[in-house]
DNA sequence: TCAAAAGTCGCATGATCATGCGATAGCGCC
DNA sequence: GGCGCTATCGCATGATCATGCGACTTTTGA
């Protein structure tokens, strides 16, 4: 695949397809690292990431690596070729929550979280800060919940974790911790 | 059409419609404008922009005034019902276009032009603020009421106020809100 | 390879929150 | 001397949160 792009990239010949549907549920390799290294390669080929990841910083994180498009598997057949042929018209397809999830980081400001400081992790795991960071976003368990792609009650589970590791008894001491101490 | 929205939400009458669709080419006052007053009194009522204009300027400013979606009229009717219906499914309708310039604000690591819109005053009273500074310790409605000296209800209506000054439901986002914001 | 940790899910219950709909009173300001 | 705003209080109800307890699967590490 590597050198694949690095062959199309020193020929400039055009590749007998005009995007790149890229798979996030992909062994080892990061997709987005993957997706990355076109962008760099061949910045004009179109990426549309097409993935059951709904998370937020998987979203963020793709979009910053130059992903122009971001499709959830679960979305309709019809909807999802639709949404493919917007890429040809310059625009850029994202399915519904998606957007929701990309206009929330808008109003809240974003911040990229493959950015400068490494947050100060104190022993929340991966899952937890993810919960963490979409409490501090001001999201109800549920959002979260269906966010993360996971029950209201495993939600629940990781607050829990969350609140225990703080020393906090309330959703809104924790969002305050996250925000002073850089949690997020 | 002000009058309308203040009689809907004094009355507390359920329209019979479930969403808005709001148009920004209207004459004198901004759409932006009534989008803000829109979520201010009915916050659960979507509001869905339905224009022309595709300037970065105008969406972002639509964004972060609370709209939920952003459509161009060019977008084809099929595709724009079912975009529409997305709404009612927790996502957010987006015109591929419209997409691609919000992507190109993440990457870009958004911040809101200072130039048009007002930066949205955020008026709190010395009560509502001594409240919110009280919510981001950490303390329960009831741990504030004690410490101001007021009733639970009290307690309660302040919040209420500063929920819709800062157009935010939770305590975690108004928590949030204030400390990015250094609204304390 | 086995135990610990992480992640998932469920049920249940009391506490707290979010919100709608009032209402009264003081205060500055045309 | 009425109008708007702030601050206060109350009732009610549905939604959400906090927390305890238990259990299963996968990942990870010594």
């Amino acid at each position: 695949m590597r050198d694949e792009l690095e062959r199309l990239a020193r020929t400039g010949v055009r590749p007998d397809w005009s995007m790149v549907l890229m798979d996030l549920d992909l062994p080892g390799t990061s997709g987005i690292e993957a997706t990355r290294q076109i962008k760099r390669d061949l910045p004009h080929l179109p990426v549309v990431i097409l993935t059951v990841f709904e998370e937020p910083a998987t979203i963020l994180e793709a979009i910053t690596a130059g992903a122009d498009g971001y499709l959830v598997k679960r979305t309709p057949v019809r909807d999802l070729l639709s949404q493919l042929r917007a890429i040809a018209s310059g625009g850029a397809p994202l399915t519904p929550g998606v957007a929701r999830t990309i206009l929330s980081f808008i109003r809240n400001g974003s911040r990229s979280p493959a950015g400068s400081g490494e947050p100060a992790h104190l022993d929340l795991t991966a899952r937890e800060q993810e919960v963490l960071r979409l409490l501090v976003q001001g999201l109800a368990y549920k959002d979260v919940a269906q966010s993360l792609g996971i029950s209201l009650d495993t939600a629940r589970s990781h607050v829990r974790a969350i609140y225990s590791k703080l020393q906090v008894h309330g959703v809104a001491a924790a969002v305050a911790r996250a925000i002073r101490d850089k949690l997020v």
